[in-house]
RNA sequence: UCAGUUGACCGGGUGGCCGCUCUUUUUCAUUAUUUUGAAAAGGGGAGGAAAGUCCGGGCUCCACAGAAACACGGUGCCGGGUAACGCCCGGCGGGGGCGACCCUAGGGAAAGUGCCACAGAAAGCAAACUACCAUUUUUCUCCUUUUGGGGAAAAGUGGAAAAGGUGAAAGGGUGCGGUAAGAGCGCACCGCGGGUCUGGCAACAGAGCCGGCACGGUAAACCCCACCGGGAGCAAAACCAAAUAGGGAUGACGUGGAGGCAACUCCGGCCAGGUUUUUGGGUCAGUCGUCCGGGUUGGUUGCUUGAGGCGCAGAGUAAUUUGCGUCCCAGAUGAAUGGCCACCACGUGGCGGGAAACCGCUGCCCUACAGAACCCGGCUUACAGGUCAACUGGCAAU
């Protein structure tokens, strides 16, 4: 599993499928490489630099937990949200694996 | 035991599962060598403020080095510490607190300029509103046989600056004498000013002498004095790779003026980090060819061994410093240093038991402020809760 590192590479996610939810927003469009990527945004206005730390952490360790449900040739990214902070762990866990159904249902739907 | 002051310190712990990053060793693969990749094992991995970016440095670039004047900015009791500081330590002066102790932008107002709102008669140069005293005139009135005497009011002249009121501040304060009333007019004490002596490295303190008192405040107003200061910053800077000039290097012709075969010398122009001057220094028209190459993107270096930590001993009241020993202690870059679960502490809410201390059950927060970004020394600001030491005041007991 890769990690974005090129501001090119999550401004291309964000072009593609977009799920919102309460923890944090999903984007996903494939991508040039055979396995899949993974980024995490977590704009300034989430709070201070511990909290986003947090957050992402948090969202990383929950991405680590539904691995299975990642599918290879796409990039996903993953924008938080502040709620994550006072959820439990396994609700965002349950949050993830709904999103990533829903991704690529409408993917094959469109 | 209660209230308080100062200083120092900690800022969750244990176990399990999963994961990130750096590094060492081994093995395997790869590569012409360097190298690159994978796996396993071992080791390291946020803070007291990592923060604000407010001072002081190191380091890098601005081609390089020095001097003077001016401008601009900063600092401002004294002594010490330090690489340095606007920091720290010790002391002095002033202010506050019963006290431990705390606060303090604390040079110069007899170099000059400015300002002193409102109020007040008057705000800087002496003046006088009410009230005070003396005296003259006028009016009224009382006493008186009369000359005359007393009282009140108004106006004028003079004296004085004590009382009232204003203000942050009114040309020393308190008391006694003195006087028509008063006044440093005189005296005592305090304050102030100027010498002297003593103590102290000094800031300053103390004693005594002289002077009746002049010299109001404001320099976080201009200013004066002393001292210090070039600018920009790791997105600095260097290198590598990839696509294009207006820049750089190099070769040829050729190269400011004079002298000389030449090296070079003299003269002239230009360049530089606020401005000017100066001592050195560098440089000197153009054309053509070749190579490199800006901005931008990616990578590598810079990048962590340092004014370093810890321990012991010595010097010093202390800040700090000297010697010896020992240790290597984060290096990320869409940015690692963690996620989840359980238990235990700690805090807190409820219920029950108990005279109380407290005990049991059950929730909540499952922790405050806050995340290295080149590195140090400080300052400032934020911070749940807790620990220790020394000291002060009160109460009780001995």
């Amino acid at each position: 599993m890769r990690h974005l590192q090129k501001r090119s590479q999550f401004l291309n996610a964000a072009r593609g499928t977009q799920i919102p939810g309460r923890f944090f927003v999903l984007q996903k469009a494939k991508a040039q490489f055979e396995d899949c990527g993974i980024g995490f945004t977590v704009t300034k206005r989430m709070g201070n630099s511990p909290e986003r730390n947090r957050i992402k952490r948090r969202l990383r360790a929950a991405v680590l937990a539904c691995r299975p449900g990642f599918v290879a040739e796409h990039d996903y990214v993953l924008i938080g949200r502040r709620k994550i902070l006072g959820a439990k762990f396994s609700t965002l866990v349950n949050n993830l694996e709904n999103a990533l159904r829903q991704v690529h249902s409408n993917k094959a739907a469109g």
